[in-house]
DNA sequence: CACGGCCATCGACATGCGTCAATATCGGCG
DNA sequence: CGCCGATATTGACGCATGTCGATGGCCGTG
C-alpha cells in the first residue's frame, strides 16, 4: 500500500459550502464521508475528545488505553484510524507516542454541516481554513 | 426489534459540549454514533444534501432516485437509515412521500465537532437548538 | 549487551452494512 | 372492481470493519 501518512481527505473534505446550500457532488461526498466513518465509532470519538481535551492537548497510548475496556492493539487501531483520516497527528518522543488532534479535520466537518435555518443563508464558521 | 420510528439519537446527541472541551462519556458517545454513522456514507450524504438544497426543503423519492445509479429498494433503505437516526422526515402526501432535513440533527453534529482553535474559546454555532 | 516496557503490525474471527432481486402494500384511475 | 405506478419490506450475498491473541521493532535501563 502506497504511503498514506496523513489526512487527504481532511483537506478535500468539506470546506465552505454546507450541504444544505446546494447537492453535494459524488466527489465531494466521497472525500468527506472517510473523515466521517473514522468518527463514527464510540471508541474513536471518545479517543479524539480525550486527546483534544488532555492536559497540553496530547495523550500518549498509555493514556487512553486506561479509559477503555479493550486490549492494546484495539486501540492501536482506531488511533491509525483517526490518523490515517487526518483527525489526529502522531509525534514519538523517547518510548512513547503523542497524538494531538489536527484542529481543521473537526472544523470542516463542522462547517459542512452548519446548517441555516430555514431559508437564510450565513453561519460560517470562521478560521476553519477556508481560504487557504 | 421496537418502533423507533424516529430521531432519539439526534436529541440525545451533541447538545453543548464540543468535545474538545471535555472528555466525552461512553454514553453520550453511543448518543451521537447513531447519527454520525447515518451520515457517514457517501449516498446518504448526498440525499441529506438533496433534500435540502431541493426546492420548498423537501423531496419525493422518485426525484432523488434519478441522481443516483442505484436500485429503488436501496434508496429506500438509505432514507430509512435517515429517518429512524433523525435527520430526515417522512410525510406521505398522497403517492407519493416527500422528506425533509430534521435541522436540529445537522446542528447538534456540528455543535459538537465545532472546536475551538488552540486554547480560546468562542466559535459557538448559533442558532442551532442547543437551549430548547 | 541483555532485558523489559511501550507501541505497531499481522492473521483470524465474528459481526455489521451496502446492495440487489423479488415481493408486498397502498393509493389513484379507468 | 381490477389494474398500475410509487414506496416499503424481506431475504440473501459479499465486502468492510471491530475485536482479539501473538508477535515484532524501538528505546531506555541495568
Amino acid at each position: 500500500m502506497p504511503p498514506a501518512p496523513a489526512a487527504p481527505a481532511a483537506r478535500a473534505a468539506a470546506c465552505c459550502a454546507p450541504l444544505t446550500a446546494e447537492p453535494l457532488s459524488p466527489e465531494s461526498a466521497e472525500a468527506v464521508v472517510p473523515l466521517l466513518k473514522a468518527l463514527a465509532d464510540p471508541v474513536r470519538l471518545r479517543l479524539v475528545s480525550l486527546v483534544a481535551a488532555h492536559e497540553g492537548g496530547e495523550a500518549c497510548v498509555c493514556d487512553l488505553q486506561e479509559a477503555f475496556d479493550l486490549a492494546q492493539p484495539t486501540i492501536s487501531h482506531h488511533l491509525k484510524v483517526l490518523h490515517t483520516a487526518g483527525v489526529l497527528t502522531r509525534e514519538k518522543r523517547g518510548t512513547w507516542a503523542y497524538y494531538r488532534v489536527q484542529p481543521d479535520a473537526l472544523g470542516a466537518v463542522a462547517g459542512l454541516l452548519s446548517a441555516p435555518a430555514g431559508t437564510a443563508a450565513g453561519t460560517l464558521a470562521p478560521a476553519t481554513g477556508c481560504g487557504a
